[in-house]
DNA sequence: CGTAAAAGTTCTCTTTATGTTCTCATTCAA
DNA sequence: TTGAATGAGAACATAAAGAGAACTTTTACG
């Protein structure tokens, strides 16, 4: 069982190795504990190795969290409303993630830029991209035009030898490009955004 | 266990060889990390070498990478097929899908609705929250209304006392409670939409 | 080839940052 | 009162980082 500050420091680590990718040193874990000692904290940190929540290198940055579960997937909980306040939880499913994940012709991009905004995808979201030289008319491409501009965007094929490039942008104008300037790149897959 | 220089000069490397399709003296290495020692730089080739992340050769430029890739991962804005590269981004080379499916303490929740359209989510889309008691103000959290409803909504405290929960939809509006009405049930750590 | 320059390797030394181990003080609840 | 939890901070040990010299191996070039 962990006293409060054993639990709080637990937390942060978690937390600081999700951001960071890398262990945080004591003095990091003190000041954002708001604790002026190190030794407090090496305190801690035994504690939570005896635990077994931990194991300690003897190393700067030497923390290795022991974790439990280690899944593609979160257990998925039921539909929340964004709407009005409806809520009905169901049998707990899981979702994963490697429907993203599989394939390995796939890659990911980060999205610069508002044009597909009206699609729901922001400025800094990421998207995964199935490499395919072809598509099909309404899907969401990574079109290369003229072997130079890359841009995501849906597209269309309006009448033979040519193709119609379609922001999600009320502000921007579908573009069509004779088809041999356009070389597709990909099928949009899947979008994430990280809020943390 | 990487050192932060150690990480450092395998990001140059991984870098450098990106640009230039072949590995770095050490002497390039010392004066992209700001060193004038290449001895120094050669403990870490080393401590790498070590860690299975290079294979060294014995002549000059003879580093080779090593194929370190990850299980929750995907190429983040490799090459583009035959077009120019998107935007190099800095450190990362793999968007790491461990950043939402890290923490023992996460669930998914699908999203109904269109309260949080403004935001970039959309009814279908899939959230991943975080387990919380507490949130600070304008953080996307999962509020229970009177032990009843579940909803997604920005949080504020405009008042002691007074909690408003504010959807991202301009065609709807705030409403305020009082505090004890509501509970927190998590905060929004990512979004996740599937195209296919 | 044969040589010199360039590059890689192996050291030692130094400084600073970080981790470890203490003792002591304070608070709070049983 | 006692003991657990918490925190400050001193003293010390060790890791990390860097400089640079001396040496060996590659590479380039006549």
């Amino acid at each position: 069982m962990l006293t409060v500050r054993e639990q709080d420091t637990l937390e942060f680590i978690q937390k600081y190795m999700m951001e960071h990718g890398r262990s945080p040193l004591l003095t990091e874990i003190a000041l954002g504990l708001g604790i002026s000692s190190k030794g407090v904290i090496h305190r801690y940190i035994s504690a939570l190795v005896e635990a077994g929540y931990l194991i300690r290198h003897p190393k700067t940055r030497g923390i290795e969290l022991l974790d439990q579960s280690d899944e593609d997937a979160l257990p998925l909980l039921g539909r929340i409303a964004a709407g009005k306040p409806i809520e009905a939880i169901e049998d707990e499913q899981q979702l994963n993630f490697s429907r993203l994940l599989g394939g390995s012709n796939r890659y990911v991009l980060q999205v610069k830029g508002h044009s597909m905004i009206d699609e729901g995808i922001r400025n800094g979201d990421y998207v995964v991209i199935e490499y395919a030289a072809t598509a099909r008319s309404n899907q969401i491409v990574v079109a290369l035009i003229d072997e130079n501009d890359v841009t995501l965007k849906r597209i269309q094929y309006p009448k033979k030898g040519c193709i119609r490039l379609v922001p999600a942008n009320k502000s921007m104008h579908a573009k069509e490009y004779a088809a041999e300037r356009i070389t597709i790149q990909g099928i949009l897959i899947g979008q994430v955004r990280f809020y943390v």
